[in-house]
RNA sequence: GCCCGGGUGGCGGAACAGGUAGACGCAAGGGACUUAAAAUCCCUCGGGUUCGCGCCCGUGCCGGUUCGAGUCCGGCCCCGGGCACCA
């Protein structure tokens, strides 16, 4: 088992404490690692301190520059210009991932669009794998984790089809679209396109209404995506001027710019069937286009004068020549068929997945290893000259973009292939890139001739247990598992995903909010040692919720915790030191007295329970049945030295399952106890499974359905001795009246239910 | 709108595989110990009813399946999350 901790040390706040206090991003980081990991040794975590990384570190970065110069040569990083998400506040482009609801994930800051150039990572190259793997994820992923992924990757299907110009534009002779209801083709009034798209400017060139049109897309462009979501009700556009012709009609269709189309999705321009889109019925209302009812519900007719709103529904084919009479979902594909014969289109699959844009304008981060050369063009770094190392010495003014674009000696350099004088990318890689491949690091952390060692991680990986939290669910997953499937095809290694399972665990919630310094409701971890010691934090933080919801944290919850381990701790150092150690012998059975072989039996099945709970990260309900086996060791008498060894047992039973979640206190109370060395070397304790099953039961009696007695049973009673002592049972009678059972029900072992 | 979760005491949460609903903890109330307090220990703690034994009701709502439903099925309501002008 690996159980490694490392740290994700770039990234903006480490630039931002430099800028407002003048301290070196490298030492507010290896401030902080030291920090965290001096909390963390206190906690008492098992991790293996010898895989320590740093991503922040050269020796680790310079593997991802390596792979990104692979990833540029096989196209699968690459340089464009394009509409990018800008975060004021951060001085920096955001992944699309990255915008929450149209601001920054990280600041909130409202998010700005931009032209501008970046690099990305074709993510969209295993867009099908992607999703298709989320099925086979199913076994050890929670479900809405997957869901969400799906979500994002976002499929649909429908088909590409041609719309030709009346005449031919900027080289263009028609306008291709994507649809998911090639069934309404015939239903089409009016095409639009995106304002960003290149072609808008080109279809309104020399027309009357040029200038208007170009007035429009330069009011929506300079929107922020904020806007362009908030006014999602409010359909806008103008006319270009230029017609279209439907190639399934021959009519005329006028072309618009609208504000609700999106360049990025599908070819930015779409048909518009008013009958059948809410969206473009909103717009064709507005322009007075008209509206062509082509699918009806059966046996309804639609008359485009009555509609209040778009039938998106399936139905029957109306108004389509001879698709007609069909319904709408076969319609579907006989159109689908038509234009791939007519080879007017194609049969298509579009996704919502984009590329990730990975270029951040910041200086905290791994240096994009390239070189721009005036002869050479886009030049990436050889490996002989890898790490591309982000200088040290820089000023940092917090204005005027990335300090690394100042420094210039980082930026002029030579070209690698020329000797000429070039210039480095100052941009730097997202900070994901670096989280996308640090548990691959961990199966060889100190290799030097590769990113790791591809034996080490052919053993180790994938990782069977992932744990962190839900807010990576889209982001932080999805990079990682695009990564991985990278790696694997550039030889790499030979994992197709890197996650078996997965377990997003909850956050601490503090009065109904998110634990943050702004809210002031933070609970800092040390005031809680100092106070109450490592163990009982531990204790609490697993008792108090199941692992995979959020954790209300609770000042009394906390006592209680305290609380408990303090009793186990008087109880044994109070009550029981002289008794002598058992060293695993179990007490007598035969010489117990009622209460010692309860004790016993409970002992016993309390290992199991714990064992089984551990196993399945259920440390809540473990710790609670360790809570009340400390509750019935407290209260028995013990009625002679049998009895006493049964506490005994008890008490050495309670300290060993409870050293993975109170480690020190274990340790302690198992000297206490009389043992020498550290219960890490004592093997894990295992259950008398004969104890456990032949304990003595409880029989419930029902009669029509309602509990009325419980009896006390040998665990290996039989069908009908249950039976024999329902019937014999007083209570029982008086409900039963003397009437005749009609039936009688026996769940062996549990329950007789007699119905009368 | 679509897709996932989830609704159990005052609270956090238990309940294998349809078989005693509320384990364990917190809070609350009462009591013991103490000059007093803290700590500790004991009792009560879903609702109604009863002097009590007990009885009736109760897992968001309505219905169904079953000897038996928190658990399964159908319909609805509410809360949380994701996606959303995605053509």
């Amino acid at each position: 088992m690996l159980h490694p901790i490392g740290w994700a040390a770039f990234g903006p706040p480490a630039e931002n404490a430099a800028i407002a206090r003048g301290v070196h991003p490298a030492v507010w980081t290896y401030d902080n690692i030291a920090q965290m990991k001096a909390q963390l040794r206190q906690l008492g975590f098992s991790y293996d301190w010898t895989r320590e990384i740093a991503t922040c570190d050269p020796s680790y970065y310079k593997w991802e520059q390596m792979v990104f110069t692979r990833m540029f040569e096989k196209g699968l990083a690459y340089r464009k210009s394009t509409t990018v998400n800008w975060c004021p506040s951060c001085e920096t482009v955001l992944a699309n991932e990255q915008v929450e609801d149209g601001l920054c994930w990280r600041c909130g800051s409202v998010v700005e669009l931009k032209v501008m150039d970046g690099w990305f990572f074709k993510t969209t190259e295993y867009t099908e794998e992607l999703l298709e793997y989320t099925n086979k994820l199913k076994d050890g992923w929670p479900e809405r984790v997957l869901a969400m992924q799906k979500n994002w990757i976002g499929k649909s299907t429908g088909a590409e089809i041609d719309f030709p110009l009346e005449e031919t534009v900027g080289g263009e002779s028609g306008l291709r679209i994507f649809t998911t209801r090639p069934d309404t083709v015939f239903g089409v009034t009016y095409m639009s396109i995106a304002p960003e798209h290149p072609l808008a400017a080109q279809l309104i060139k020399g027309k009357p209404e040029e200038k208007e049109a170009l007035k429009f897309i330069k009011r929506i462009t300079k929107q922020s995506s904020l806007e362009r979501i908030a006014e999602g009700a409010k359909k806008e556009g103008v006319f270009t001027g230029t017609f279209a012709v439907n190639p399934f009609t021959g009519g005329r269709i006028p072309v618009y710019i609208a504000n609700f189309v999106l360049v990025e999705y599908g070819t930015g321009i779409i048909m518009c069937v008013p009958a059948h889109d809410q969206r473009d019925f909103e717009f064709a209302k507005e322009y007075g286009l008209p509206i062509v009812p082509v699918i009806e519900p059966e046996g309804t007719k639609l008359r485009a004068e009555d509609m209040t709103g778009a039938y998106e529904e399936p139905g029957v084919m109306v108004n389509s020549e001879q698709f007609s009479g069909l319904p709408s979902e076969s319609g579907k594909e006989k159109i689908i068929e038509y234009i791939e014969k007519k080879k007017i289109g194609k049969r298509r699959v579009n996704y919502r997945l984009r590329d990730w844009g990975i270029s951040r304008q910041r200086y905290w981060g791994a240096p994009i290893p390239i070189v721009y050369c005036d002869t050479c063009g886009v030049v990436p770094v050889p490996d002989k000259d890898l790490p591309v190392e982000l200088p040290l010495d820089i000023e940092f003014t917090g204005k005027g973009g990335s300090p690394l674009a100042k420094a210039e000696s980082f930026v002029n350099t030579v070209c690698p292939e020329c000797g000429g004088k070039a210039k480095r990318e100052t941009d730097t890689m997202d900070t994901f890139v670096e989280s996308s491949w640090y548990f691959l690091r961990y199966a060889s952390p100190h290799f030097n001739e590769g990113m790791f060692d591809k034996k080490e991680v052919g053993y180790w990986l994938p990782v069977d247990r992932y744990i962190g939290g839900i807010e990576h669910a889209i982001l932080h997953l999805l990079y990682a598992r695009f990564y991985t499937k990278v790696l694997r095809d550039l030889g790499m290694c030979d994992l197709d995903e890197p996650f078996t399972n997965l377990l997003t665990q909850g956050m601490v919630i503090k009065d109904g909010a998110k634990m943050s310094k702004s809210v002031g409701n933070i609970v800092d971890p040390d005031d809680m040692i100092k106070k109450y010691g490592a163990d009982t934090v531990r204790l609490f933080m697993l008792f108090a919720a199941p692992v995979q919801k959020d954790l209300d944290w609770s000042d009394e919850g906390i006592e209680g915790a305290f609380r408990f381990l303090n009793r186990l701790w008087r109880l044994i150092s109070d009550r029981f030191p002289k008794i002598e150690p058992l060293k695993g012998k179990t007490p007598d059975a035969d010489k117990l007295s009622v209460s010692g072989k309860d004790l016993l039996t409970k002992v016993h099945k309390t290992i199991k329970k714990v064992t089984d709970d551990l196993e399945k990260f259920q440390f809540n309900t473990a710790i609670a049945v360790v809570m009340e086996l400390l509750n019935d060791t407290s209260r028995i008498i013990p009625a002679g030295d049998e009895d006493v060894k049964v506490v005994r047992e008890s008490v050495e039973a309670m300290v060993r399952l409870l050293y993975p979640i109170a480690p020190h206190v274990s340790e302690e109370l198992w000297s206490e106890l009389g043992y020498k060395g550290s219960l890490v070397d004592e093997p894990w304790l295992e259950w008398n499974k004969g104890l456990v099953a032949g304990a003595a039961i409880t029989v419930v009696v029902q009669v029509n359905g309602k509990v009325r007695a419980q009896l006390t049973m040998d665990a290996d009673v039989s069908d009908e001795e249950m039976k024999e002592a329902a019937f014999a049972d007083e209570k029982v009678r008086g409900y039963l009246a003397g009437k005749e059972p009609r039936k009688v029900f026996v769940v062996p072992k549990k329950i007789v239910n007699i119905v009368v």
